[in-house]
DNA sequence: GTGAAAGCGCTAACAC
DNA sequence: GTGTTAGCGCTTTCAC
């Protein structure tokens, strides 16, 4: 009978059976090589004592913990959903999650994903799913398998699962223009990220398409922040020709969008349709009026997941890219006006 | 210049700067006792490297971590909004977060609690934010700082964080009454959970208060699930003398009551008000007609990490439970019939 | 100022 | 069958 402020340990166990700690040990993992006897009376006291080992001590032992790690700068709407997908690939599969969300800002912020990668790697995880918009120039070789989610920079060194920007925003314009709609505005993300890029090509490519000349007026920066989408987007629709559809690069654009157009007495859709990119269920939900080209968050999350498990069990695998189709979600039509 | 496909560890730190590693630790921790030449190169070393150190070694040697870790049983809307909240109040503390979710279900489920505290508690994390609304038997003093966050059974040992399930209720009845309504009924949670209990008591005093008797047909169990109340939903809405409103215990049984009235061509607000507990935004507004008892659980989880973080800083500070307030959230205005 | 060495709690050889 | 022991990577006395 403990009464110290200690966590039971597999040496309490021992001392308490009467055995060693490695009969416990054999005890934990059902390995045979035990009598009986004593098999039954370890598991008594286990059970008594109420002890569990120690992830830490047993993952700086061992190689296998059946822990996936989910590696993201910081909880937020996004990486919930991704997780929420994440938490069904698991399940059943007799891996447990680890959510490591280390809080940087500012300075630290640079290489989080590194570091992040450096302090869990080897140990605690059999696997990492990245989650990060940025560049990837970290040597994969030294570390475990890991799979990077909505890489937006650049070809990673790692697999990698993401939407189908490209197709998605082409499905967004081309809903527009079916809309009869010929002045369309773009507002873009982050030059610097790829994702902004694909949206903003498939943009371009679905009116060069339908004919439809671009006006340069109507393709502007609004950096997948409300903050700086802002601006541009009074701009756009303060425009003395301004467009009667916006495709936004992200839904916190779009909304902003059309924030401004309540602001100007513009009525959505009737007489400004807005498609946004992104889906976080609890933002676009508030917009009835927003049509999205929905981004499956969870399903990526999902199939991060899966890919990792995978990878775990067949290093072999090789490097695979998967990206996920879209879906265009109209609640509200809004026909051109 | 290392190949092995190994993590770098503090090891190959102190071999390429040619000194022992102790002197590497001194380093990292910016402890002094080293010589500025010294620590320079070591420094170069380090970075040079991409040197960082296990979480998991230096939390099998030391207890302080600063890592704040959330137990939960299953990643699920409920949960991801916690931890939204509790990155909020992270955020700049200089801590990190680890969440740990077990693969629990079935047999497995009883007492994941205590399994979470023991594999985690005292390394890893400096202290526990235990995410669960079973019995909390379990000896405190042997673990880490814990606090609980919505503990809907009996009195735990822990510090709580939960909403105030009782003032909620009634204010959700009080409302319904307000509206004119005399046939109100309720559909509740669990009845083996202390929330469903308050949740009752609030709108039977809330009747009682407003001299309206209480029909035993108007109140049944609906269980928190979509599954259990769908039944009971069904009966009170096909009575004879069928309620003109009904306040459900949590979110999802008053979305399973909409969508009996849909089946059965009762409109919603018109001939039904609908309020519900709870408020997981993605489920709630996607039903513009429900009025719902906002939980603030982002705030739930913001508080209980807060918490945390004093009872470490100040492990004298006793027993504290809190209770934060719910609002009222109306957003289609419904009469009673 | 720096290094050697003792563990933290555990697993996995290897002995007996 | 069971115990002994050598580490996993790190922090932290305690010598020098």
């Amino acid at each position: 009978m403990r009464t110290a402020k200690r966590r039971v340990t597999i040496e309490d166990v021992a001392a308490e059976a009467g055995v060693s700690i490695a009969t416990v040990s054999r005890v934990m993992h059902n390995k045979d090589g035990v009598a009986p006897g004593t098999y039954t009376r370890v598991q008594a006291i286990i059970d008594q004592l109420g002890y569990e080992s120690s992830l830490v001590a047993r993952s700086l032992r061992s190689r296998r913990t059946n822990v996936l790690g989910f590696s993201v700068n910081e909880i937020e709407p996004y990486s919930a959903e991704l997780l929420k997908g994440a938490a069904r690939a698991l399940h059943g599969s007799g891996y447990e999650l680890i959510v490591y969300a280390g809080g940087h800002s500012g300075q630290e912020k640079a290489g989080w994903e590194r570091r992040h990668l450096s302090r869990l790697g080897g140990t605690l995880t059999d696997g990492i799913v990245l989650v990060t918009p940025e560049v990837l120039d970290i040597d994969v070789d030294t570390l475990t398998p890991v799979v990077a989610v909505d890489p937006h920079v650049g070809a990673s060194s790692f697999p990698t699962v993401a939407s189908d920007s490209l197709t998605g925003a082409m499905a967004a314009t081309d809903y527009l223009i079916s809309l009869g709609h010929r002045r369309i505005g773009h507002l873009s993300g982050r030059p610097d990220l790829r994702s902004s890029e694909l949206r903003e090509q498939g943009y371009r490519q679905a009116l060069d398409a339908a004919g439809i000349p671009i006006d340069p007026d109507l393709v502007r920066v609004g950096g997948y922040d409300p903050d700086t989408a802002l601006g541009p987007a009074r701009e756009m629709l303060a425009l003395p020709d301004r467009p009667t559809a916006i495709f936004a690069a992200n839904d916190v654009s779009a909304i902003q969008t059309m924030n401004v157009a309540r602001e100007l007495g513009i009525s959505v859709p009737e007489q400004l349709s807005v498609v946004g990119f992104d889906n976080i269920p609890e933002s676009v939900l508030a917009e009835p009026a927003l049509t999205t080209i929905d981004h499956a968050i969870q399903d990526q999350g999902f199939e991060a997941a899966l890919m990792l498990m995978r990878l775990i069990d067949e290093p072999g695998t090789g490097q695979t890219d998967v990206r996920l189709p879209t879906r265009l979600v109209i609640r509200q039509s809004c026909r051109a006006v």
